[in-house]
DNA sequence: TCCTTTAGTATCTTTTTGTATACTATAGCA
DNA sequence: TGCTATAGTATACAAAAAGATACTAAAGGA
């Protein structure tokens, strides 16, 4: 496969930014909720993050955003259809991301305990 | 699973940047290459972030880095053993990539036909 | 009448990433 | 002697992402 057709970093595009795992992973674990209780799920967010990653998750078909017309406003949030086919792609990341911390940590701990102390 | 377990970041960080899955997918289908080579490879980037990346990498020990004792220097660059686990992730977020890519523009193509003209 | 609640916006500042450009050492070659 | 090649480093700067803080509308309740 040629480097210039490499897709890679459209996957990357809906995945990055310090918030989207963690917002998907919720809605993902507890289904549909309203921005507010995103919000008390994760408290250091802020609202204006919240809003942004929401909005561009939203834009990629991933999230559905539905709105009721009603005061003070409501707006839940939930994984689209199409965005349950991510599911097996963050399950893969997230087990080799498993993995990976541990092998670091043993590297890591290989190389003190091999060489007794270096920096 | 818990949201603070998640470690899909785990392996987003490995991967992010605007040029780590590039730098992987060159190495992936070339196997070895010199910094030379790679920076031919990708006229655009700039040594100082190649060298960042590759270091990075390094760290990881996602890439293994030779260095030839010889003036002009020869380093060469591959894969790591241990860096080859990272391919089935590359390939589930390549595949999930290119798909997207296609239903992104089905979307757009059809809001557009649908309603004609709409902003 | 004033306070609370919700789902945001609007600004401004800080931090993180990435770019541009110049510089280095030293062997071998003309 | 001066030029080329290699794999970098150093410095300055620009752009993008993230954070802090203040503000909004309007219904319902005290």
């Amino acid at each position: 496969m040629k480097p210039e057709l490499c897709k890679v970093d459209q996957a990357l595009g809906i995945l990055v930014g310090k918030w989207k795992p963690i917002i998907l992973l919720h809605l993902f674990n507890e289904g549909t909720q309203r921005f507010s209780e995103l919000k008390r799920l994760m408290p250091e967010i802020t609202q204006k993050m919240l809003t942004k990653q929401l909005r561009e998750l939203e834009d990629e078909d991933i999230v559905n955003r539905v709105v009721y017309p009603q005061v003070p406003p409501k707006v839940e949030y939930s994984i689209s259809a199409y965005g349950q086919s991510l599911q097996p792609v963050l399950a893969v990341m997230h087990e080799w991301g498993t993995n990976h911390a541990s092998h670091i940590a043993k590297m890591k701990n290989d190389y003190v305990i091999g060489d007794s102390l270096v920096k």
